[in-house]
DNA sequence: GACGGTCTGTGATCAGCGTAACGCACGGTC
DNA sequence: GACCGTGCGTTACGCTGATCACAGACCGTC
């Protein structure tokens, strides 16, 4: 398989060929279409994988059936190395939101990596860390904010991490359908719905296929907070 | 200061004695009374503190004044280390919930500990990793459950991290005013004296003054999910 | 072109919970 | 004892947003 890609990724950079080819020589291609789910919630879990591409969500089911997303991962980014160092089963399930290409690590051999390479662990903290600082201001923003402010967030998210600049605005080509848009912004897809249409009347945004273009990134901006 | 205590903590548990007396040389001891700060959100932050004894609540402030609380800490708990990682500004204030006493240890010198001993990253990945996974439940009970519900899941989640038995339950001797809880679960204080008085009611649980005693520990469980 | 799935758009109803506005109990200070 | 600050208990009211219930749009498949 291709390793350029993960040669690249800031997680393994600072190791030399010699590590990082021990590390990849056990490497799993995985693909994945559109809906098809990678594991679920409860699952024992002993790989970490890296995006290579596509978008895989990571959501949490209530008894009841009800979804919840905590994160939208994409291209370049890990995922399930929690469980790495606080052995639980799966505490989300990971689903394709687009055809995605993955490259799955065991554990084990991170494990080994990790005791001889300090930058390692240095990146995979910060890694964690960061993620921390995100949920918690997504916690607080779910306090304060009402949903069309979290809408106007999270579109405002997804355009920093998968924007590309248009004509007319920013294209956000985020894939999701509005249903996971609203599980993502715990709020329903109708009240979801209504939010993006007052935007889109305001003339902030135009809705495409599974995509948003911004029109007015300062005037989102304001909603948001 | 006492250098037992801190030995005892997991997280320096690894380490051999030279390390451990380097570590702890430069150690700040900080007293607190109830309501003090220890440290703003935005403030620029160089240490972690491991708390000695008392709780301290690590919280947001909105734009308007409101306040939103992530996380109680009690004895034996380190915080204020993700600033290690991820060089931000703090990303919550610290404040002291009762009497509390500290130790402050310098980000540096944990720093100097980390890279040589893989141990310590271990713990502390292991630390971020459970931190997250709360930090996601939490997120999806704002999003399922209902503001009793919420409260119910706090009073056992506060039970199991500092309750003692009594007599005729758990005592829970949370030391947070009903305005403290209500900011944990992401409610107004109004909302949450109901839930509460809705449950001495049905006999579930005894009020005192900052404290719960949780008479039935079942049915209380099972209004939480 | 007819059919069935999935997704979007929109209105009507209803309840959970925030807001506002009180009174009361307690403890500390002069 | 008089005073004040802080925390608790409880009410009435209104609004945000979930739920329900459709109708249309856009696929792919037969």
């Amino acid at each position: 398989m291709d390793t350029d890609v993960l040669r690249r990724a800031p997680l393994f950079a600072s190791l030399d060929d010699e590590a990082f080819s021990a590390l990849t020589e056990e490497i799993t291609e995985v693909d994945l279409s559109r809906g098809s789910a990678l594991f679920y919630e409860g699952d024992p879990g002993d790989q970490l994988y890296f995006i290579i591409s596509g978008k895989i969500k990571l959501g949490r089911t209530a008894s009841d059936g009800r979804e919840n997303l905590v994160a939208i991962m994409g291209p370049g980014e890990i995922f399930g190395e929690m469980a790495l160092f606080d052995p639980s089963p799966r505490s989300t399930s990971a689903t394709a939101v687009s055809e995605t290409r993955l490259a799955g690590l065991k554990h084990e051999n991170l494990r080994k990596v990790i005791t001889r390479s300090p930058e390692v662990s240095a990146q995979l903290l910060q890694a964690l860390a960061r993620r921390l600082r995100r949920t918690n201001e997504n916690l607080a923003d779910l306090v304060f904010s009402d949903v069309p402010g979290r809408v106007a967030k999270a579109l405002l998210d997804l355009a920093d991490r998968f924007g590309r600049p248009a004509t007319d605005g920013i294209l956000v080509a985020h894939e999701l359908t509005q249903e996971e848009l609203a599980q993502l912004v715990g709020a329903s897809r109708e009240t979801v719905n209504k939010a993006l249409a007052e935007f889109v009347q305001r003339g902030w945004i135009r809705l495409e296929a599974r995509a948003v273009v911004i029109l007015d990134l300062q005037r989102l901006k304001q909603r948001s907070r």
